[in-house]
DNA sequence: TTCTAAAATAAATGATCATTCATTAAATGT
DNA sequence: ACATTTAATGAATGATCATTTATTTTAGAA
């Protein structure tokens, strides 16, 4: 019995994620894929069943990996206010860190090929965030609207200012990123 | 001396939309463009230089149409809350009664093709909305920040409310809209 | 060390790709 | 009515596409 090489499967989800990135997803081949992994287009058919496959699980392992760094060092005990800081800051901080994946998610999630991902998979990731907004909404904090009307006011700006393509200017400058998450807050706060 | 037919410069236009929104830009072939539009693949290139072209200028025409109806009855004599409160509401029945088109625009705006597009265009459609927020921050009645960070909290939300795909249930009762920009009118106030 | 099962691949498949070219159809100006 | 100009097209181009198959390589079990 011989074992996958995780090496190998990490170079196919880098190589796949830098050329869609840099020439999007009507230019990114398998071919050209495998050519950029270094390995055969036949060796991607041993990790994934298709092409589909491959560019679905490495949305959703982005979207892990992003869920995850969102919604790291949660403490129940603060209060919504700061509980949301910390989220809108990990989410900050993780894009920052990783602009590449990011990108990648965000052209993803614009294709027709999102409507693939079950949508509880995207709640389970982020749901620790709707809770606090219906917490929040519960204690006369925050405004009682739709969940997903509070979270494009609290979370849609961030995802834009971390892109340095749009805000090349944006979190140069210490207090930044706390600044601009007065704003969000300002808009969902009662 | 014959003229080119409008109607098939349209029909190819509309199926360019609709064969991105349905399959995606990677399986918008040129072939499966042209039998859409009823037209032969070699008639796209009397209309178009290559495909890329065709892609492009597809998307900017959809921009400007955006631009257009979004400062459509722009009255310089309102206050600065009022001319965004319009803006707003533009930009959300724009975006409602042409969901096709803002939906190619998007997936679009995300490619690799969106830095063949040079920036003075859209600075072109909306300008009107800069120079507002601009004129805002003068007053001393919005904060004092990029215009870039300003564009994001008030304009990014209403391009995901206007979407049903991520907002089902916004827009359809009365009052939605107007409370909506609320929010993002209290981002951005001093 | 040998056996074995799966990883890895080179090569080949038929389909589809964007684009061009030679030709035809149609609308305008005379 | 005729000549002219360009829109429109069918067919063909070679390249590239995603995927499969037959074969080789390799790592772990015996």
């Amino acid at each position: 019995m011989r074992h996958k090489d995780e090496h190998k499967q990490k170079a196919i989800i880098d190589a796949t994620v830098k050329l869609v990135n840099e020439t999007g997803f009507a230019a990114a081949s398998v071919a050209k894929i495998a050519r950029e992994a270094g390995v055969s287009p036949a060796t991607l058919y041993v990790y994934y069943k298709n092409k589909e496959d491959l560019l679905v699980s490495t949305y959703v392992e982005i979207k892990r990996k992003f869920g995850v760094a969102v919604t790291r060092e949660y403490d129940p005990t603060l209060p919504i206010r700061d509980k949301l800081a910390r989220f809108w800051r990990n989410a900050f901080v993780a894009i920052q860190e990783e602009q590449a994946l990011f990108q990648f998610s965000e052209q993803f999630a614009r294709t027709p090929y999102a409507d693939l991902v079950p949508p509880e998979v995207m709640e389970e990731y982020f749901g620790p965030i709707f809770d606090t907004l219906r917490e929040g909404i519960r204690q006369k904090i925050i405004k009682d609207l739709p969940i997903e009307i509070l979270s494009v006011f609290m979370f849609q700006p961030v995802m834009q200012l971390a892109n340095p393509k749009i805000c090349a200017a944006f979190g140069k400058e210490p207090g930044d990123v706390d600044l601009a998450f007065t704003l969000a807050w300002d808009a969902i706060k009662l």
